[in-house]
DNA sequence: TATTAGCACTCTCGTTACGAGAGTGCTAAA
DNA sequence: TTTAGCACTCTCGTAACGAGAGTGCTAATA
């Protein structure tokens, strides 16, 4: 692949800002006239057609303007793309904004959804922190109805399950919390493993307690383990590479089915550290269903202990420079 | 409003039969070949015309075939509906699988969503149970880093609520631990008032605690107290009334906006009692957004004690037989 | 009196034709 | 190497038109 000549990829940066805003192929005389250009159109003609040769354009039709490639994208991504920083003004409202939400997690994730959507103006995913490995730190069991026991699990790193667990016979509130104490005292700073190895010692409820704890330890070492909460998802609609139903079907039904996320969410930011944004351009050949669109994904939290990824997606033209600060800040 | 003779109310049910499943304007005559009618297309033209002076159906265009008026869609759902039962395999399948996820309030959640969207081809929404007033029952403190507490709260039915807490130095776990206790017992079964007015007896520590404390149980008297599952959503924008982008963009921003839905929620499940099924039809003139949608929404839980509600929203034209059962099974 | 056959009329929708506009590629000149 | 000029191509909006479907009305019929 040939290096481009500046003057090259100052026009495969024009096409891409231009074919951003105005999602239509974009030709040469227009592009000389909108952005004051030094040299005539029938250079950029000819400037047009190596990038064409070379990958980075096509064009729809014989005789129309042209769009970038996905291959297009990539460079401007890669290459071109300054750092955009986020006005300080805004920086300082989303700082504020988080400030007030400080305390509650949930509306903390729904916040950050939120602001990645409206900065975007795409839609987002915010995926719940989880350890990579699930250690046991705290246990609680409270009596709500007759025979019905709500069992809350805290896990090193803060994260919180809660399960139903059905008794055989009543037992009141007291020995709960004595059998809490003792599994308290026992399971300290465990993993799944460890605590199947004590199953042994433990009376029937003990055991049926454990177990439900060990499944839950168990599901947190999965990629995806809490809520995923989605945002702005009505801003996406809106743009014309969706209006085609079907591909806003396909594209939602990534994000709604948790397995599609997951098989997604394993193959990319997993392989990345924390911090670094990492950019999916048209399903970048393996996700069929997101041939049109882009994600600009990363991971937060800290390493090791318990991470969760933010994201947004968007038609493939998406602003990539806001996305990508914005997502990086958050 | 005249009542209705018995063809009348026969051809009215047929005009929404076809029309929910072609989404077209259906003529006379179509209908008499498809539904093998004993009467000729001129009669059934004559009481068309009649069921469209009294305002049950409407013709989008002179000379073009009828469709129904939100009327219309009223009517038929209260009147000539009958109770359209689930087949008894499909129940059994609804129960396993429920019945598989009993444990995890989350995963029942998701699942109640699911099974929702699949039955019905729309898209669903359930939200999480929670008091009408919320009472404190347990409260637990555990340290994670430095200075960071996480602070989980038990309501009276069950719910669950975490917080994060920021301490002003360092405290051990044992204190922590006493502070949960102390509190354990003073606050049990109090509502928020109860505990406010507890507030002087308190240390700055304890005081901390218990202002967030006060503050989830205000919250929890809101209408939309924790997480709001979705799904399906891709199902609905393949139906032809969405592909004007437009009204897909409004509908889901119904469902995304947790002040519209409450606004919606508030209005309509608080005033019917449990189990009953609900159904809106259009927008009910008040939801200029989902004009072109219906939605059968229905309040679950323990009266007095923890609901929470589950719906499905679809095109206006939904197959509301399969629908309601299946609302109403869930 | 209620129903039906017949008919003229209306409106939509798909097809076709056509011209304007925008853009390209190429050639020749600067 | 760049640019002016030009012939050519392709899309898109508009208009024309005929087929199809459906209606309302009137007159005949059971």
């Amino acid at each position: 692949m040939p290096s481009l000549s500046e003057r090259q990829k100052l026009i495969l940066a024009l096409v891409i800002r231009d074919y951003i805003e105005t999602a239509q192929p974009v030709g040469s005389q227009r592009l000389v006239d909108k952005y004051g250009l030094e040299f005539s159109s029938a250079t950029v003609r000819n400037e047009m057609a190596t990038l064409t040769d070379a990958g980075y354009l096509r064009q729809p039709h014989t005789s129309a303007g042209r769009e970038p490639t996905e291959d297009g994208y990539r460079y401007f991504v890669r290459q071109l793309m300054g750092h955009t920083d986020l006005p300080d003004t805004t920086k300082r409202m989303i700082t504020h904004q988080f400030y007030q939400a400080r305390q509650d997690m949930d509306q903390w994730m729904r916040l950050a959804a939120s602001i990645l959507a409206h900065q975007s103006q795409a839609a987002s995913l915010v995926t719940a922190p989880h350890p990579e490995q699930g250690h046991f730190k705290h246990l609680e069991l409270v009596s709500t109805f007759a025979r019905q026991v709500l069992m809350v699990l805290v896990l090193a790193g803060g994260e919180v399950r809660q399960q139903m667990l059905v008794l055989a016979e009543p037992v009141s509130q007291e020995q709960l919390s004595a059998v809490a104490d003792k599994i308290n005292q026992r399971c300290q700073g465990m993993d799944a493993e460890g605590i199947s190895a004590l199953l042994g010692q433990m009376d029937a409820l003990e055991q049926d307690v454990l177990k439900l704890t060990v499944e839950e330890l168990d599901r947190s070492s999965a990629v995806l383990g809490g809520e995923v909460y989605r945002d702005g998802l009505s801003n996406v609609l809106g743009e014309p590479e969706f209006s085609g139903v079907d591909m806003a079907r396909r594209a939602l039904r990534v994000l709604e089915e948790r397995s599609l996320l997951e098989d997604l969410l394993s193959r990319t930011i997993l392989t990345s550290g924390i911090g670094g944004v990492q950019v999916l351009i048209g399903g970048e050949g393996t996700w069929e269903d997101l041939r049109h669109c882009s994600m600009v994904l990363a991971r937060y939290g800290a390493p090791g202990l318990s991470t969760g990824a933010v994201g947004v997606l968007g038609p493939i033209r998406m602003a990539y420079g806001r996305t990508i600060s914005t997502v990086r800040f958050v």
